[in-house]
DNA sequence: GTCCAGGGATTCA
DNA sequence: TGAATCCATGGA
C-alpha cells in the first residue's frame, strides 16, 4: 500500500518523538520507519501532506488515521493550553497526537521503561523484535515472549525488569481475553487491574492505559512531569506523584492525558 | 567515578 | 503511612 493523505493539526515528528512509542526510527528529518499492527511502514510528512508506504495491503488509510488519532478535534486541547498560558511556547509541537497503539506492545514497553531512558528502551524494543518475533520486524506477541526465558530477556538488555515482563507475558498468553477486559473497563477499574501485576506501578499503569487502552483520563507522572507540574502549579514546592496525579485529574478530566503529553514533550524539548 | 533515566518493590523508622 | 534503598544498564 502506498498512499498520500491530507492532514490538519498533525505533527508527525512530535508525535513519534514524544516517548509514547518506541519502535520507530527516524531516517531523515521528517521520515520514519516502524511497525503498525504487524505491517512495516515508512511515513513522511511535508506540511499538510503525509506519504505512507506499507508492506501489507491490509494497511489502509483508515488504519493509519485511527493509529494516529487523526479524526480527533484538537480544539478543546488547544483551548486548555491557551488558558494555561502554554500556547505560544508549545507552538512548535502543535499537532502532537496520542497514538492508539497495540495494548500489549504499550503494556510491555512501559514495563521495560521503569527507571530507564528512551534511547535504551528503543534499543530493547529492537532486540526483542529481532530475536523473539516471528516476523523480526514488529513487536513480539505475549506468547512469543512467554516462550522465552528470564536469562534471554536479561541478555537482550532488560536487566531486573526481565521477570516482570516475562510474568506479564505469561499471564496474557494464558488469559488471552484479559487485555480486552481491561479495555472494556472504566479508567479506575482498569488501573486497579494493571496495578496487580508485579513491575506495574501507578506511572507505568497510566502510560499503558493512555497509549494502549485509550483511557484519556490517564495522567502519567514521571520525573519530568513531576518537575514541570511543581514549577507551574505548586510554586516549586515538593509534592508527591499522587498529589500531582489527583490535581490533574480534577483539573483536566478526560483531557488530562493529552495535556500531559504536550507538557511532557514540551518540557523535554526545553520549550517550557 | 558519578549521575541519571517516562519507577517499583522492599525494607526500615 | 512515609522515607530510604536496591535494582541492571549505558550514555553523559
Amino acid at each position: 500500500m502506498q498512499n498520500t493523505l491530507t492532514v490538519q493539526d498533525f505533527n508527525l515528528s512530535a508525535t513519534l518523538d514524544s516517548g509514547q512509542v518506541f519502535g520507530f526510527t527516524r531516517r531523515t528529518d521528517q521520515t520514519y520507519e516502524g511497525a503498525i499492527f504487524g505491517s512495516r511502514v515508512r511515513v513522511f510528512q511535508k506540511s499538510f501532506r503525509i506519504c505512507v508506504e506499507a508492506s501489507s495491503k491490509k494497511f489502509t488509510e483508515t488504519v493509519f488515521r485511527r493509529y494516529f488519532d487523526l479524526d480527533r478535534d484538537l480544539n478543546s486541547i488547544q483551548e486548555i493550553l491557551c488558558e494555561e498560558g502554554f500556547k505560544k511556547q508549545l507552538e512548535p509541537i502543535w499537532g502532537l497526537r496520542l497514538i492508539q497503539q497495540d495494548s500489549w506492545e504499550a503494556l510491555a514497553c512501559f514495563i521495560i521503561s521503569s527507571n530507564n531512558n528512551i534511547k535504551r528502551i528503543q534499543g530493547i524494543w529492537h532486540n526483542l523484535t529481532q530475536k523473539l518475533s516471528k516476523s523480526g520486524s514488529s513487536f513480539p506477541n505475549p506468547t512469543e515472549i512467554a516462550r522465552s526465558h528470564e536469562r534471554v530477556l536479561r541478555e537482550l538488555g532488560l536487566g531486573y525488569r526481565a521477570p516482570y515482563l516475562l510474568r506479564a507475558a505469561q499471564f496474557v498468553s494464558v488469559n488471552p481475553d484479559s487485555l480486552q477486559v481491561i479495555r472494556n473497563s472504566d479508567y479506575g477499574k482498569a488501573r486497579e487491574r494493571l496495578l496487580r501485576f508485579p513491575g506495574i506501578g501507578p506511572k507505568v499503569a497510566d502510560c499503558a492505559l493512555l497509549y494502549g487502552f485509550q483511557k484519556y483520563e490517564a495522567f502519567p507522572v514521571d520525573i519530568w512531569m513531576l518537575r514541570t507540574m511543581r514549577k507551574y502549579y505548586f510554586k516549586n514546592r515538593s509534592v508527591t506523584e499522587e498529589k500531582v496525579h489527583r490535581f490533574a485529574q480534577e483539573k483536566w478530566g478526560s483531557h488530562a492525558g493529552y495535556i500531559q503529553q504536550y507538557l511532557f514533550h514540551g518540557a523535554r524539548m526545553g520549550f517550557i
